[in-house]
Formats: structure tokens, C-alpha cells, sequence
DNA sequence: ATTATTTTTTACGGAAGCGTAATAATGCGT
DNA sequence: ACGCATTATTACGCTTCCGTAAAAAATAAT
């Protein structure tokens, strides 16, 4: 409940902007638009050097990379806890990854230049943005690993868990289809795996929806990499 | 030739402070030690914070996350190209990783209180740095997406090969066993495949090493990740 | 309502790779 | 030279997931 409470609390800025400095916060909100985070769009383009940074309010953001042969893999999650667009302060020529929306939600817009220069001349923005930064290559890697070692059933009920977290509702809206891409996997594959966690009695599922039914029950079925990448982020956030 | 030539004047320092100004490479210089990369061993500890960062001159070193449940999977890389201990400038509590020496060789090693007091004073060391932590973020995604989608057999060509690119040498030494471990598989998995690429000639082995014998015919055999990851590198040194 | 479209579900043979573990080869120490 | 320890290889049954594709169900269009 109190947590639920530090949530709302939470989900009234992106954090990564709620935690700098007042000056420098109200400056970031003053230099961005409201933008709406429509399910499926893509708000950043692989091999194109980024226009824009989003800052979540709520929703969710997946990177996703697509390999030359056919399948999409997706690579990360962003949402509330960070932003999109770190090619734009890393100093990248180009960023390899496709950024679409997962889940709906509103994102503070801030155009490159903007971001850059404020990354440039403050020395808490440039920390807190490099913090988020690092969690996110821990998240990444974590992923690899997770690619790697665990089989869809934990990681279909990671990558719900940690879209339930962003998206702040327990349904979360998408075609089977949409997260066979997420996965890497086969349509097929995830519906048996979706399968199996309903039978579980850990959700609930239509067509083109999923809902959680019992939170700490799916925990107990995602693998690790679900906790220790809350974890990271929870540690990168807290000053 | 003309690359091989390149190669040459490249190994004679770490690349990353080569491409530094000339001031500054020298104070990088001077407050490191040069140290030996011994094979086998862990220079950054997961968990930790890191106490020294490395730019290594010729060698390499993997980043190795281990889960819990036992297996150990290679997240990435770093050579010539890049340095080891991105969590002292990126602000990391702690850093998820182990770092563990694959290739034999040397690097410059200096202490976080300097490399983070480097960074923060020097726009164009810290220039240099982020861009460099850029394409490793994308070595890791693409390592993420490359264990979802690739099978072992173009998996092992790619790790091979990029080994070799950092070793600088035809021969690499680890067991198999080791082998498994970077690649998350059991050894017999990792036998299977390297008898593969030796049945196709493109590479011969005996105990403790194997050799790269047709170059080309091995990177044919890769997955598309050994050739994208080059590039990022390539693009991430000029300037 | 009926048809068309999208999404989900089921089916089946097959490949890759796992867990386990036994056997063979190689190299080291004394 | 001989035995010990490490490393590599082979074996076998099994699970997971793939490729392909057809059937069923849910929704949308006319």
C-alpha cells in the first residue's frame, strides 16, 4: 500500500527528471512537450541518429534489434525509471536500435539539442543521465544472459512483470504476435507458455490482452533477472 | 597488408588513448602502470566497485555475467579498442560483471580517483570515454540478440574471431571447458562445433588451443553479429 | 447476418542442445 | 617410464523450441 502510494507518487514525472535539482528540473519540463505514447509507434529509428529524447511518465518503451535474417529481439525496456535517446548524449553516430512503444502512456519530449546542451553544461543532469545509463547496460546485459540461459516460460513472465511495472495497470495490452517479436520466439511458443501461466493461475488472457492475478505468483515463475534488474535501477535512481 | 600495417601502429597503444590529445594521452600515460594481462585472471570483480580501469594494448578481456543458478554467459569484449571499468565515470554503485582476462597481453592500468578526476576535467576525455561505452552498449545488444537467435556453431566462429582480433595472433589458448563457459553450453556443445569449423577448414585445434586457419572461410561462418560489432568499434574511434 | 480479416490455438516431424556420465587422449610430476 | 590429473571426446535419452501450416475462434467490415 505504501508502495502503491510511492508509485502514484512517482508516476506524476518521469523520475530520472524528478530527481534533479528543482532549477534544473522546471528547465527540463519548460523545453519539452507532453508527447502521447501510442501502442506500436515507433518513436526512434535504427541507423538514424536521434531527433528527440523521450522521458516516460508511464508506459513503456522496448529497444529492439533486428537481425538481418528476420527476427526481432528486443533488448531493453525503458519507462518511468529512465529514457530514451542516450545515443543523443553518448556521442553515437547512429543508434542501432528500434525504439516502440509496449505499452500506452504520456513522455516528456525534449529535442536533441536541447538534451545535449543541458547534458553539457550541468554537471547533475550529465550524472543523473549517465547513472540511468549504466543501469541500462546492466539491464542489457542481463538480458543477454537471460537470452541465453532461461526458457520462455520465465522469460515471457519477466518481460510481463517488468511491463505491468511501467505500464501501471494489471492488463497489458498486445497480440501474441507482437510479443513473439519481443521474445524472439515463435507466435506458437509464447501461446504455450502464455498457456502455462494461466494454468498456474498467475493470469488471465484474451485476445489481445493479458492480466495479472497474482503479482508475487509470477515473480515466483520469471526468472532472477526480473529482480536484479528492479534492483539496479531502484540503486541508480536513489541519489 | 595496408590493414595489417595499421594493426601494427595501433598495438603499440590502446586505441582509445591514442585517439586522445596529445597532453592529455601523456598525463594518461603518466599516471598509469602498464600491467600484464595473465590469462585466467579477474581484474574487476562482480559486485564491486571497480578499483582500477584498463586500457588494454593488445589482449582481451571478457565481461562475464554469472547467474545464479550456475551458468556463466560472456556479455562482451574489450581489446585494444576500449577500456575495462566503465562503472567509475558512469557513476555505478556497483558494477554487475566480472572481468577476466581471455587473451594474454598488457594494458595501462590507472586508478579510479584519476580516471574519474580525468573525466570529469576533460571535455574530450570524457568525449572519448562516452563514445567508447556507446558502441559497448551495443556490443552487449548485440550479444543479447545474437544469443536468442544464433546457434553455437556461428556463435563460436564469431567469439574466435574476435578474439583473434584482439590477441593478435593466429593461435588462441583456453580449453573448451573455459570455452563454455563464455558461450553459456556445456563443453560437449562447445566440442561439437569446433569440430564442425575444423571439418570445414577454416580452423585447426589441438589440447588448449585453437588456431584460425582460413580467415575468411571462419567469418563466413559467423553470424552477421562479429561484422556489425567491427564496424560499431571502427566508427566509435574516429572521430 | 454474412463474409473477410485478424488472432489464437493445435499439430507434427525435426533439429539443436541439455544433463549426465563414461571413455579416451594428453601432458605433468616424480 | 609410470601413474595421476586434466582435458577432450563420445554416447544416449530427453526436453525445448523451431519450421511449417492448418484449424478454430474472435472481431471487423459490408
Amino acid at each position: 500500500m505504501t508502495q502503491e502510494a510511492e508509485r502514484a507518487v512517482a508516476r506524476e514525472d518521469n523520475a530520472l527528471l524528478a530527481a534533479l535539482p528543482t532549477r534544473e528540473r522546471n528547465d527540463a519540463h519548460r523545453s519539452s512537450q507532453l508527447f502521447t505514447l501510442e501502442f506500436g509507434a515507433k518513436i526512434l529509428d535504427a541507423n538514424t541518429r536521434s531527433q528527440h529524447a523521450y522521458f516516460p511518465i508511464r508506459g513503456a518503451v522496448s529497444l529492439i534489434r533486428t537481425l538481418s535474417a528476420g527476427p526481432t529481439v528486443e533488448v531493453g525496456v525503458v519507462g518511468n525509471e529512465g529514457m530514451v535517446g542516450i545515443d543523443i548524449f553518448m556521442g553515437a553516430p547512429v543508434q542501432l536500435n528500434d525504439a516502440v512503444v509496449q505499452g500506452e502512456g504520456s513522455a516528456w519530449r525534449m529535442s536533441a539539442e536541447h538534451l545535449l546542451a543541458r547534458f553539457q553544461r550541468n554537471g547533475e543532469v550529465q550524472r543523473q543521465l549517465l547513472r540511468f545509463t549504466n543501469a541500462f547496460i546492466t539491464q542489457v546485459s542481463q538480458t543477454a544472459a537471460c537470452n541465453r540461459a532461461h526458457d520462455m516460460e520465465a522469460r515471457l513472465a519477466r518481460w510481463l512483470l517488468m511491463m505491468q511495472d511501467r505500464v501501471a495497470a494489471p492488463q497489458i495490452r498486445m497480440t501474441q504476435q507482437f510479443l513473439a517479436h519481443m521474445l524472439g520466439a515463435r507466435t506458437a511458443s509464447v501461446n504455450e507458455a502464455v498457456q502455462k501461466l494461466e494454468a498456474a493461475g498467475v493470469i488471465g488472457h484474451r485476445r489481445q490482452e493479458i492480466s495479472v492475478l497474482d503479482r508475487s505468483g509470477l515473480e515466483g515463475m520469471a526468472c532472477e533477472c526480473y529482480a536484479i534488474v528492479c534492483r539496479v535501477y531502484e540503486q541508480a535512481i536513489l541519489n
